[in-house]
DNA sequence: TACATTAGTTCAGAATAATAGAACTAATGC
DNA sequence: GCATTAGTTCTATTATTCTGAACTAATGTA
């Protein structure tokens, strides 16, 4: 489609499945980020100030990921209910959907990404704190 | 073995994998909660006041499990590090071990099973607060 | 000591899911 | 119209998970 369904609106591509948040399962979030790749796409995504597009992941952790591994990726994400997704134009743009997340299951995501942040470090001491 | 391993003492079985505190991660974690069956043994596990042992879950959720699958699945929690086990004659006692878990990740359990447990509902009110 | 029973593990095949290359679609630029 | 970019879908390969069957280990019983 060029003219005629842009003139139309019919953007004839298929729509991205977001599921509501009453249908958002902790077992889809926990599956979601048990993955080393996803969690360190949701995390940037979370983190950011703006939208963020698919293939600025192609680089995650030193590794290349292959567009089609990284779509797949996305999906999962998406379909979790963590990410929001919006096409435009050739790109995608991925907003975490954290609020709706909090409204529903409290401080979880946050809890999550800071243990993945290092938790509080065997003994020692806390690693970060920023 | 009957007599000749006991007289000379070898205990032929397996002994059970642990991981030490440090070397437990969130996405093992993660990872083994995402499983519902496995989620539900933990949290009874967690709740118990006296060690469980495997057929106690031979029925979670009004379904049977096989033997095999129900000693995946405590292999799977107990190499996340979410539970020790301990033979004791025939059986296998299971407890919990989030005190670990805790020192490390702070309140990364109780969150997540608290988030299983109903999350806060997708409107009405907080739900907890003990 | 032998045999049965109970609890759990291991093995191996079948079913299922993840990965990634290749071909595809859609938007956009030239 | 043709090339480019971003992402998706298809498909084959690979890796995981599930589970029945056979096993081990401890214990009870006679």
């Amino acid at each position: 489609m060029h003219k005629v369904a842009e003139a139309a609106n019919l953007c004839a591509m298929k729509p991205l499945y977001h599921p509501a948040p009453e249908a958002i399962t902790v077992e889809g979030i926990l599956y979601a980020l048990s993955d080393p790749v996803r969690v360190q796409i949701y995390a940037r995504i979370v983190q950011a100030e703006c939208p963020q597009t698919c293939c600025a992941f192609l680089h995650v952790k030193g590794k290349t990921l292959p567009k089609s591994t990284l779509s797949q990726h996305f999906k999962v994400l998406r379909e979790a209910g963590l990410i929001r997704s919006e096409r435009k134009g050739v790109e995608l743009h991925n907003v975490s959907r954290c609020r709706e997340i909090k409204r529903r299951f409290g401080p979880l995501i946050e809890v999550i990404l800071k243990a993945y942040a290092g938790g509080r470090g065997p003994r020692k001491s806390a690693k970060k704190t920023g």
